[in-house]
DNA sequence: TCTGGGGTCCTAGGACCC
DNA sequence: TCTGGGGTCCTAGGACCC
């Protein structure tokens, strides 16, 4: 049987998705921030155009968005969210199989679509995600996955193939192999391509001409599976239910550096209500919190301070009441005065599905309870917004949000505004 | 002034067991 | 001089992804 894949990334997702709800934005460049502001983490062709680089700090494109050569959006994953739903749905509708591989990126099986002319199918994708959701995505089609990202990376690359490239002749293959840097093949990193080209293999091609026990050596078994994808032999199948996580994180910069003990603690109890939401989501609990604080490494002047803290809870919860005690306890263990604190995050681990959870025979807390009280904080949030309702000790006067000045309209819901203090009285 | 956040997998090495 | 052998589990660290 043979396999084919295809993978479908939207291009400059963020950026393109600013661009929908703004036809004036059309043509123009337009960067997306990171939390609190930061750096850049998405650019629009012509922001790219213009030098500016993934991870730029903002203070150094200021200039351009002041003179308005440059439209600057904080990030709005509420926004993000809902418009890679719509892409998805749309994917779904051209193959019953699809692993959505992250908010922007889906494979599709096109194991069966052999005697269909691929290429037109492909284009119709393209065509109609543009249409139903004003996303425009490149397609790759490959018998492999690891090819389909050879294909579809170059695909948006060449301007021949205008954003849509099929991989099925092996002399295709070998070119398009021959024209990827070994550091734009996907699973090598940073370290990999170093070494990989301290070895003269500069080129995929060179990679998957290297004999195989040489890429066991260095690269693991990672490496092989790398090795065998790219020589058409698939090994890497589609994973089309996402796997519970085994571990969640929260952490946030925080918009200002933060002094008192009061702020981080309700900074962090959000992080861990957050954390207890994410684990709600996929029905289980965690038994292990870590809190970690840090300041701010940049700054040079500032003493510099780490520390976290790992509590095991008798038992695994996904109650916010429940993880904001305890990540609130080893907060008190590892927060010293007289730092500025510039991040702090929750990770929860140990995570068992909600069913399978080890009780404590003298457990003291009423966990019907608990339950029936997320279900219903869970409901007011999906029907009224994030942190309408929430634990007090969030605090209300989240002096450490993040800093997000140029945020859009949510336009497609309206659920990330901020909380407001009702007067219970 | 200003530099993100959230994940996965694999391996080596130590502890521990029989 | 010489000092078993094999298994499992856990953790830390390093690589990668978007």
């Amino acid at each position: 049987m043979t396999t084919l894949f295809g993978l479908c990334d939207c291009n400059n997702f963020y950026a393109s998705c600013e661009r929908v709800f703004d036809p004036t934005l059309h043509g123009e460049p337009v960067v997306v921030l990171s939390n609190n502001d930061g750096c850049v983490i998405a650019r629009s062709n012509e922001a790219k155009s213009l030098g500016i680089q993934m991870g730029d700090p903002f203070f150094k494109i200021r200039n351009f968005v002041e003179h308005k050569q440059l439209y600057a959006f904080s990030s709005n994953y509420v926004l993000y969210g809902d418009m890679s739903d719509r892409v998805m749905q749309t994917l779904s509708l051209f193959t019953p199989n699809i692993e959505v591989y992250s908010i922007d990126e889906c494979f599709l099986d096109l194991g069966d679509f052999y005697d269909v002319d691929l290429f037109k199918y492909a284009w119709e994708i393209k065509r109609t995600v543009a249409q139903w959701t004003g996303i425009p995505v490149s397609l790759g089609v490959a018998p492999t996955k690891a090819l389909a990202k050879v294909a579809n990376k170059l695909a948006k690359k060449s301007a021949k193939a205008n954003g849509v490239l099929v991989l099925t002749e092996p002399y295709h293959i070998e070119k398009a192999l021959q024209a990827t840097k070994i550091e734009d093949v996907w699973g090598i990193g940073r370290q990999y391509a170093k070494f990989l080209k301290n070895h003269h293999i500069n080129t995929a091609l060179d990679f998957t001409n290297a004999s195989e026990s040489w890429i066991r050596k260095h690269m693991t078994v990672v490496g092989v599976r790398l090795h065998k994808e790219l020589r058409g032999q698939s090994c890497l199948e589609l994973d089309e239910v996402a796997p519970p996580k085994k571990g969640i994180c929260t952490s946030r910069s925080f918009g200002k550096k933060l002094t008192s003990f009061n702020d981080v603690q309700e900074a962090t109890a959000s992080y861990a209500a957050r954390c207890a939401k994410k684990l709600r989501v996929q029905k289980s609990c965690a038994r292990l919190v870590t809190v970690f604080v840090q300041t701010n490494p940049f700054s040079e002047h500032d003493k510099q301070y780490y520390n976290s803290k790992t509590i095991c809870l008798p038992v695994a919860t996904n109650s916010d009441m429940e993880l904001i005690h305890y990540a609130s306890l080893a907060l008190k263990e590892i927060y010293r005065p007289s730092y500025y604190y510039k991040k702090s995050g929750v990770i929860v681990t140990d995570i068992v599905p909600e069913r399978q959870i080890q009780y404590d025979l003298l457990d003291t807390v009423d966990r019907d309870k608990h339950t029936k009280l997320m279900k219903v904080m869970d409901g007011l949030t999906d029907r009224f917004g994030r942190s309408k309702v929430q634990v007090a000790a969030q605090g209300l006067s989240k002096s450490w949000i993040l800093k997000s000045d140029y945020m859009s309209p949510c336009y497609t819901t309206r659920i990330n505004e901020l909380p407001v203090a009702y007067n219970l009285k």
